[in-house]
DNA sequence: CATGAATGAGTTTTCATTCAT
DNA sequence: AATGAATGAAAACTCATTCAT
């Protein structure tokens, strides 16, 4: 069937342009590299994705609805009860969703900070929307933690970015130090310093 | 004097070069733009500057004295004993640092995801070597927590890349929340965090 | 055909350049003259050539094959004994060479003078390997001369410099008196030239 | 006296000029540099000359009127009768100057070729008054040698660029073969070549 | 006069985007 | 739809020239 094919290809696309972004740099990732990675000519980019923009914003898009479907799953199950059984479990899902998109990973923070805007107008546009609606699902967990007294409200604010800030850390000393790309999270780790702090 | 004109100049320029490398992004900061900004022509920053990369590198590693002097200064004197309020102190010198230069401290952590080799080899070269300096700073006081037995040892490798990341997801979370960019850091409360997590 | 096309794109950006880098000058020559004369966008110029200085390698490396190969198809052909006879035939297809090739003799000429190795710094380097080759393959001729005893041995070193240098020189004489661009090298008056020298 | 020093920088300032257009190239040789390189600043060059071209055309008119001069000198002497032997007399003072002024002959053969019309428009127009100037005394040279029917009279009229491609030819074949620069002119060869021709 | 920092028009080069095949 | 050569606006960078000191 025809839109089997055109699927596969608009997928070949998103793949080499996660990897071109990612690798090079959302600046330096051109259409011609991701057309060539991808097996197509640049033409085709163009008739799948309005522009350049629209790729990156497919991209981001495609993946962001992933992570928040996991995340939405996850919040829609019961709770357990415990604030810290459940932030475990939601940081295990998020850290193996990082660990198996970490291109999009670091896609995602590159958008946070909000810098591109020139070359990716709509792409910075949609960025806070998606990055809410991901905190938003983090602070429905929070708020169960303070409402179970588990939580000190002081930063309440400030917890799920203290919280997805931990991951980035981690990420980034991983790569600094060149360990493993596929060294997994730390994740009972990560949770208990949330929790108790870094402190003996 | 001549070169008292000159130095002035040359401090327009890093000074333009600061805030647009930091309010456009690091590839969208146009050398037309920062001669415009610091009101003077295009050859005049190739008459202080090699080139582009070289006028980023200069504006980084003025900066970057200035931080690393500061830490010196601070790990120089005498340790209080205790190291929590060591670790305040530091966090106090650091925040106002960040809070001081809040431009750079957006240019840092854009250069510390080691994209923009391409336009920027230079920079991009000395970006690790500059933080691994800052990191090590860090490390000394971490050091001295742990041999206090102040901390656990679990994470200890990722402790100043915790600590500086929480700096960052602050900053963002006010950026993110249009809190005024004056607004300061809680130290106390990011002291305490990374002492004692968000736990209850 | 696409690569029909394209070829003739080529060769219409190889023609406009050699007109231009002979006429102008060798740092005279812009790119968008270039480009305009060929009657293309100046990406498209890009599209061909790396850049300014491969524009120029390959107009020159396309036309020494042509030279070289007609100096070659001439020596491989048995020699008619005499060496005068044979001189006389070489200086023809050469003379006729640079006759159908004025704009590449010019260029070529410049090029041999090893100046504008700023600019060109690919082209500068090969320019002496392919004197070279034109030179020795004139020395072949020169060594059937004097092993038949027909060329004194003083200068043997000097004829090929000097055989093309009288080439230039007549050329030089016919631009600056306003001759018809068109007008013919007297190739038999070189030759006897060579052999006989000015006296009566 | 201050016009003593006036000619003393000019004298430097030329001489500069002189290295860096026959070193560098004509397009290559940057005012800065020539500055530099005369241990004066860039604005000392403009008060000295109007402006790049000017500062080309005065260098070239020093040397011309050396060259000049002493043709002039030669050819006021009575003849010896003998042409073979006042040619002989002519080209070892030609060969004697530019031997003295390599420098010059290189810039004076790059501007025989009529290039960098764009950058020198003053030089480019003076350069074939000099060079007719050159050729005029040879050609008065020349002349008596046609009368005296020591010369064949086929070429006559290139005669004089035959001579002086002979000069440059044989530079050009020492410069190649890496041979000392200091290296004489072969003038009796040279001579002789002229008179005889190559033929055993 | 000498100085040398500043100027800015002029070049080279890049790369997202188009469109004829 | 897919192709990929052509496009040209937009950047980075150069360097002769000026002029305040």
């Amino acid at each position: 069937m025809r839109s089997r094919l055109k699927e596969a290809t608009a997928t070949a696309i998103l793949d080499a342009a996660e990897e071109l972004f990612s690798d090079k740099g959302l600046s330096a990732a051109h259409m011609n590299e991701i057309a060539a990675k991808a097996g197509v000519a640049v033409g085709t980019l163009y008739n799948h994705f309005e522009d350049r923009d629209a790729l990156l914003s497919a991209l981001v898009e495609t993946r962001r609805g992933e992570l928040l479907d996991l995340m939405d799953e996850f919040l829609g199950r019961p709770s357990s009860g415990d604030f810290r059984t459940d932030l475990t479990a939601l940081v295990h899902h998020i850290g193996d969703f990082f660990q198996r998109h970490r291109r999009f990973h670091l896609i995602m923070h590159r958008l946070e900070w909000g810098i591109h805007q020139g070359n990716f107008p709509h792409t910075a546009a949609c960025a806070p929307v998606m990055k809410r609606e991901l905190y938003a699902r983090i602070d429905k967990l929070i708020k169960r933690g303070l409402k179970q007294k588990a939580l000190r409200p002081a930063l309440a604010d400030q917890y799920a970015y203290l919280l997805m800030g931990m991951f980035r850390s981690i990420r980034l000393q991983q790569i600094d130090n060149g360990l493993d790309p596929e060294s997994r999270m730390p994740v009972d780790e990560v949770v208990r310093f949330f929790m108790e702090g870094a402190g003996a």
